[in-house]
DNA sequence: TCTGTGCGCACTGTATACAAAGAATACAAC
DNA sequence: GTTGTATTCTTTGTATACAGTGCGCACAGA
């Protein structure tokens, strides 16, 4: 659970706007940014929109030529796919690190969340039980100490909320008790396994994934 | 092989100076960066700083507090502990991506250097294995198409060039045999053996790595 | 028509000036 | 002595002005 941290700065603001629009597909893919049609758009002068850029360009959203033009980084299906195959392994990774020395209360706070789940499963809520999965994956993320992992897993679980919210790809008779079994892992504090587990959860999604590329026109 | 990537402009390079600073340990852990001050220092105004320091929080090398302080993060042996772990899982990755459809005459280019590490081995020449070692790594990560893996990848490589350039960790001997089934499995395109080959190859390191901190005295 | 050169325009890079917000400090009241 | 408040100082945010650079386009000469 992180602070809120507002920041009502306009870099902030200009940064997290064209994060969104990126995602959103509000350029089209390789579009260039031109600073002074930008800050016009957003009413705001240049210079905050550099430091957004920056950002951008650090966390590898907007990709700089050699003559400082800034292009939007393109996030097609198979990018989408390298991302889940990224995440895989981190959160495997992630579930390593943390199995040896994971508290109780931790572990009783995700069975929680399964139990909600498995309710909204019976009912039928989808977007409930969207819900709950992803609040688990990130509270499993934001249980690391703040690091470089975690800070990329959440641009990561950006990306894939706003490209990926239009549905659940898989069944979630499917992946609830794979949930329960990455629980069990951690619980049982075997590290091995809760890795394993984590990545072949994951890694499930994304044969689904490719599988979808192959067959839809994929435009 | 990148383009030079000149970029003269100030941004660029105050850029590449902080972030050799902070790699370098010019400032302590945890140190804030006063704009004002380090302009003055850098001799540049603090428009071209703040660009720099916006890019360099997007990479994960300073912190952003709420009040948009910034401090330089911090790269103690646990932190870098960590970065061999995610870059173990991340190289493992991308063996197995690049396993199905690797061309041969990488393979061919991978197994000369093998042989030329092999023969600094006899000779003796620890800095011609190490340099060999480096190469083979970053010829891997070189080989994925330009993407968010291989720019992660590109900044874990430059904490830990810097960081651990003082010597190699682990003996020659054990880690040129391991070289070597990697780039068979990779041959073999067994794309599940060259991922588990190569973790364990880095994750071999940061056991040493770990144990180094638990015997000395770690300041 | 083709080619070369020069001018202008469209951007980006950088510095600086000013505004706003927080923190520290000093002073007064209790 | 302690606490509350006001003022100042430090630091960051934002806009704007100006400089430099590369690219296109037009025009002239062959």
């Amino acid at each position: 659970m992180r602070v809120s941290q507002k920041s009502d700065t306009l870099e902030d603001n200009v940064y997290r706007q064209l994060r969104d629009m990126i995602l959103n597909g509000d350029f089209v893919s390789g579009d260039k940014l031109v600073q002074e049609d930008l800050s016009a758009r957003l009413g705001v002068s240049r210079t905050p929109l550099r430091s957004a850029i920056a950002k951008l360009e650090g966390e590898g959203f907007v990709h700089m030529t050699s003559r400082s033009e800034a292009y939007v980084a393109e996030f097609g299906t198979p990018q989408i796919a390298d991302l889940f195959e990224m995440r895989a392994v981190l959160e495997g990774l992630i579930c390593r690190l943390l199995a040896p020395t994971i508290e109780k209360k931790h572990v009783i706070y995700l069975r929680s969340l399964m139990t909600a789940a498995a309710s909204a499963l019976e009912t039928g809520d989808d977007e409930a039980y969207r819900l709950a999965d992803v609040e688990f994956h990130t509270y499993l993320t934001n249980l690391m100490p703040q690091g470089k992992l975690s800070r990329l897993l959440d641009s990561v679980h950006a990306i894939m909320a706003l490209s990926l919210s239009q549905g659940i790809l898989r069944l979630p008779s499917e992946t609830h008790p794979e949930h329960l079994q990455i629980i069990d892992a951690l619980d049982a504090r075997d590290a091995d396994a809760a890795e394993r587990l984590m990545i072949e959860h994951i890694r499930k999604t994304i044969v689904l994934l490719r599988k979808q590329v192959a067959d839809g026109s994929e435009k």
